[in-house]
DNA sequence: TATTGTTATACTCTATAACTATA
DNA sequence: TATAGTTATAGAGTATAACAATA
């Protein structure tokens, strides 16, 4: 059975809730006086490495914010850039010894706080919640990468490729 | 079993990426010239109305902000104050007709995006999917609203906890 | 011409502090 | 004294536009 419009109205709605309720603590916890979207970056930063433009793509983030975020924790020594022996506009992103020690700091305390918080929780309902998200997650970024014509969530390209014809 | 730590690392990496995607949405959508936060301010009236103090805690949001969020709604007609009766510090919130009516053209927008993004999926899924992140959403705030000395959370009220003693 | 990355500027959303009015 | 709400100011995070260097 296809979703029923009430269950979409109802996931938005819960979705949102979630975000409000994640602010207070991304608030509280300037984990180690590092903003909540560095830390994003030091993450990917650490997973994949690599190109600026790759990792602002996966951090849906478009590049000049990315730029600058790089430009803080490279003057902090959490990250190192390098130019890229292939593409000599392009850099090479990895992290120091003091960002992966820093990443790892930071994850630990949220981890800490996490496991805390789900004292309740079996592991198996965290693995599920998990992969909910990560499913809708996922689905939402196919959406947003389809051909926007495909897609009402774009009006002005909708309305450029009507115009085309 | 309780939740594995590596559980609790997937699921907070789950939710920062839901955030990431979500804001491609938020940022394109912005629904009839109608700022996302505002658009929640206007469900909350629309769903509970009366105080302020009572909105802005459902909102997860300091008072100021609702203030200027109200005022904004306000002058766009959108929001209506009236005087409390019997508290005269207080307002009383509700939506006008005209609120009404923008809050139903936001909501069916929304839904009909997320509807088309979920057309594989079954109506099961989007289900558990809302109560996956309806309990997570529950079990943070409770958290949050905890005692703060019985979470690791805020560092300077346990500080300031053991210091009293 | 297109792409990688940077700088400059502006916008959204939120918080803290200081205040007024009422309880 | 404490609470409801406002105003002023600041900060985090992001986007768009204009640019430089390289492909």
């Amino acid at each position: 059975m296809p979703v029923e419009s009430q269950t979409a109205r109802d996931l938005i709605h819960s979705v949102f809730d979630l975000q409000r309720v994640l602010r207070c603590l991304v608030q509280e916890r300037r984990s180690g006086d590092l903003g909540a979207a560095e830390a994003g970056v030091l993450r990917v930063i650490g997973e994949f490495g690599g190109r600026a433009v790759d990792l602002a793509e996966k951090l849906n983030v478009t590049a000049p914010v990315l730029s600058r975020q790089i430009n803080e924790l490279q003057e902090r020594g959490l990250v190192a850039r390098r130019p890229d022996p292939e593409d000599r506009r392009a850099q090479l992103l990895e992290l120091t010894e003091s960002g992966r020690a820093k990443l790892a700091e930071v994850e630990d305390a949220r981890i800490a706080v996490l496991l805390e918080m789900l004292a309740g929780w079996e592991q198996s309902d965290a693995a599920s919640c998990t992969d909910s998200i990560r499913r809708l997650t996922d689905t939402i970024r196919q959406a947003a990468h389809k051909p926007a014509v495909a897609l009402a969530t774009d009006h002005e390209q909708k309305e450029n490729a009507l115009a085309a014809r």
